[in-house]
DNA sequence: CAGTTATATAACTAGAAAGTTATATAACAA
DNA sequence: TTGTTATATAACTTTCTAGTTATATAACTG
């Protein structure tokens, strides 16, 4: 439990990072909680804009928000990142599996060319 | 060379990643190549539905095509994956070494406490 | 050549996304 | 209470996305 919503998750997440505005985001938050008025400022961009990236980033689970007074701190919440890594880890492990297969069929056709080879020439 | 391009590299390869019906692609592309028809087969959509997200999925650098006849075979190319990776890792990383830099701060702390406390328990 | 198969492109629609400004709410300060 | 600061929400616009059907192109087959 969930093929579905681990999809969805996905979804979500790859979907949060293709924004550049939100890496930037994750990437200020993997150096320390920020406010939601320190992330605005150094965008040329509205401060609801932000907020609407925050939104997505915490849909998507990469980030979470306290209470301090008025502010709402965001910190990072990297498990979200290593979900998205184990996807495409496991996606690529499967091509070098594929790899090592082909190269022990290989390996197999370069043996039985060697053997054929040494029938012909009689010894040695 | 060049900031820019890099990012916008990323937008692309995260967005692809988006999509379900385009990780079911690389999925299948990683156990080996396949012609857009064979693609086509398991999903419930049109064969131009499909042409499209080898679109999207081409121009992040995550499949390529050759010829064969009038197929068009497409194959897996791992490195957009590693450049996917590279990104959120080095994100991580900036947490983590956030982290080692707490404990050091920590440990020091701890250790002024204990030198504090020998102080004011004479010897011992 | 005519017909078939594999894929791409065009034109369109519906819905989502990313931004805007204006306004509302929540927590605090005097 | 009144005012101020920090953030969220609403309403709207523009642009992008994912799908559709119909049609075009390209490569092969007889």
């Amino acid at each position: 439990m969930n093929e579905m919503l681990r999809a969805e998750h996905l979804d979500q997440t790859f979907a949060a990072l293709a924004d550049p505005t939100r890496r930037a985001i994750l990437a200020r938050l993997a150096k320390g909680e920020a406010s939601v008025g320190e992330l605005t400022a150094p965008f040329a961009m509205s401060q609801p804009a932000i907020s609407k990236h925050l939104k997505v980033l915490e849909a998507a689970g990469l980030v979470s928000r306290g209470r301090d007074r008025q502010r709402r701190p965001c910190r990072l919440e990297p498990e979200a990142l290593t979900r998205a890594t184990a996807w495409i880890e496991e996606c690529r492990n499967l091509w070098e599996r594929r790899f090592a297969r082909l190269d022990g069929i290989l390996d197999e056709l370069q043996q039985q060319a060697e053997v054929a080879e040494e029938g012909r020439n009689g010894q040695e």
